[in-house]
DNA sequence: GTCTATAAGGCGATAGAC
DNA sequence: GTCTATCGCCTTATAGAC
């Protein structure tokens, strides 16, 4: 992996862990096992780095789509996406869902940063959006905000009470909700 | 109103829109026209005005639950509750939910501010438990926390794609969904 | 092309003046 | 009891050495 590849992780676990304004460039920098204040030959600024963590987490999502493309029906498939979240129920109990709160943390900074979180969202409740359009509903993108804010709502709760079991039973209610959709 | 009291108020508003680790005393002291420096005559320590934001959220969560007692009924009284994250959409859409938002931000920190922040979540979620009880539901605690997750999820991508309509119809969701328990 | 030393600025916090 | 001047630290970013 080369050194760029590993600033990304790096810094992709520890914007997780502490957030965006908390995350030094030398601790990326540290994790990553790259001299500190290099960052800069990679990345001109900071928010260079959180750009290109997003871009990783869009690119995460992507690769997940392939994965979904196995199942059979729309159902199938939504529910694939949401039991991930249960996967990582654990992680997810102690630093929330990852593209969630760091869309909620840059909304309130600065510069446009907040538009590309947007757009990672956006990723996962227009694909939502067009599986439910695919079950003939007319109201898809209402369904499909449903579902995504169900998830980031779980997620949310079961970080701030450090409890995955909330993650568990809400992705299990929301599996049963799914079924209920024709 | 005393500074103290502006102080705090000036700091929940800072804190909404900018976030805690971006909110400087300075600007809080400018914000509530007191002396910059000054602050620390108040709070010994920068979290110490977080820990109280964090108490004016609860007390003004308590004093909403004196205008809930008004209604009759269970659902009456939730559909009040959500309706009040429909009412300030507009903030909502632009920063969050005040107190989610924290939440998620204070999860990322070290300290115990998230334990306090958590502590305000269950004072909603608890309250929403003991209602959906004693509509005869022995599964109260999941219901509540699907209703809180709902609104906080609903909130979250309100402000990620500042759309006040999403919290809107969102709400109304929640509604027609209280409604449907019995 | 890769890395290091350092600057410039801003922050929370303190000590002590009024 | 109230406020001000200032310290010391940390962080991003740059200029230039290897």
């Amino acid at each position: 992996m080369g050194k760029r590849e590993r600033l990304v992780a790096s810094a992709s676990e520890l914007i997780h862990r502490n957030g965006v304004a908390t995350t030094t460039l030398a601790a990326v920098a540290q994790a990553a096992d790259v001299p500190p204040g290099n960052v800069y030959y990679y990345f001109k600024t900071k928010n260079e780095l959180v750009s290109a963590v997003l871009a990783s987490w869009a690119a995460q999502f992507e690769a997940m789509l392939d994965t979904l493309a196995d199942a059979d029906t729309p159902q199938a498939r939504l529910k694939t996406l949401v039991r991930s979240w249960d996967e990582m129920r654990e992680l997810v109990a102690q630093h929330g869902c990852p593209i969630g709160s760091l869309a909620a943390e840059l909304d309130k900074a600065d510069g446009d940063l907040d538009r590309e979180a947007a757009r990672v969202l956006e990723m996962v409740v227009g694909w939502a959006e067009g599986q439910f359009a695919q079950l003939g509903r007319s109201d898809a993108r209402e369904l499909a905000a449903t579902l995504v804010a169900a998830v980031q709502g779980a997620a949310l709760l079961s970080s701030a009470f450090r409890d995955a079991e909330l993650m568990r039973s809400q992705v299990r209610r929301i599996e049963r909700w799914i079924d209920s959709i024709d």
